[in-house]
DNA sequence: TGTTGATCATGC
DNA sequence: GCATGATCAACA
């Protein structure tokens, strides 16, 4: 129902302000919309629709429609490593079923009259999640073994690590090389925009509204 | 121009 | 400080 519908108008009906840019008002857009369509997690890590067990994601695109920034999943966890597997992960929890909506990005559209395109409901297929679980256990294998400081953003198929705080002097604690407690700069799982293309280019190949470009 | 590392706002 | 929501902005 509200594909097409402009941010503003949106945030005219849960009577929130639009902010001139996203400067100082970064998560605005993902906000916005957990406002319209009630989603009720807060800021707890699980999936935004806790009864169904759906993450809502916007994915900002540009005018072809292609993702331009990397998907936030959840924070990265860096010192109780003991038992993490893919299959207890909180990143498959939120995986596991996806709510994406495309929102237009693109900078010369002020961002109350960028619009919000049709909401695609996504789960993995199965050489996906395969990928997805390969990445997920090395790099907790590399932590587990204290190389939390040496993996860089490029590593990684469609999962990556980078730092996740409010400034780079932020500390947590981690594991270091000999196996002892660390202190080190907080990082979460980020997806590639190259995997939320493909999730675009999926829906745009199979579902009636998305045309075949 | 795409990526990587850094950063902003909020709630508790 | 940690977890949510992400985008910014310098640099390769």
């Amino acid at each position: 129902m509200i594909a097409g519908m402009t941010l503003s108008s949106l945030a005219a009906s849960v009577n929130v302000e639009v902010p001139l840019d996203l400067r100082r008002a970064k998560g605005w857009v993902g906000q916005l919309l957990e406002n319209v369509l009630g989603a009720n997690a807060g800021n707890k890590p699980e999936p935004d629709f806790i009864d169904l067990g759906i993450e809502l994601k916007t994915l900002p695109v540009d005018k072809n429609g292609k993702p331009t920034e990397s998907t936030y999943v959840c924070v990265v966890p860096l010192s109780d490593t003991t038992g993490l597997r893919w299959n207890n992960s909180i990143v498959r929890a939120k995986m596991n079923h996806m709510l994406w909506l495309p929102i237009e990005a693109d900078k010369q559209i002020p961002l109350g009259q960028r619009r919000v395109g049709a909401g695609i409901f996504w789960r993995p297929d199965v050489d996906t999640e395969v990928q997805l679980a390969a990445d997920y256990n090395e790099f907790i294998e590399r932590i587990s073994l204290g190389e939390v400081e040496s993996i860089t953003a490029d590593q990684g198929n469609w999962l990556q690590i980078r730092p996740k705080a409010a400034n780079s002097s932020m500390l947590t604690e981690g594991i270091g090389e000999e196996g002892q407690s660390i202190r080190t700069l907080p990082r979460g799982f980020y997806l590639r925009p190259s995997f939320t293309r493909g999730i675009i280019e999926q829906w745009r190949s199979t579902s009636p509204e998305g045309g075949d470009k």
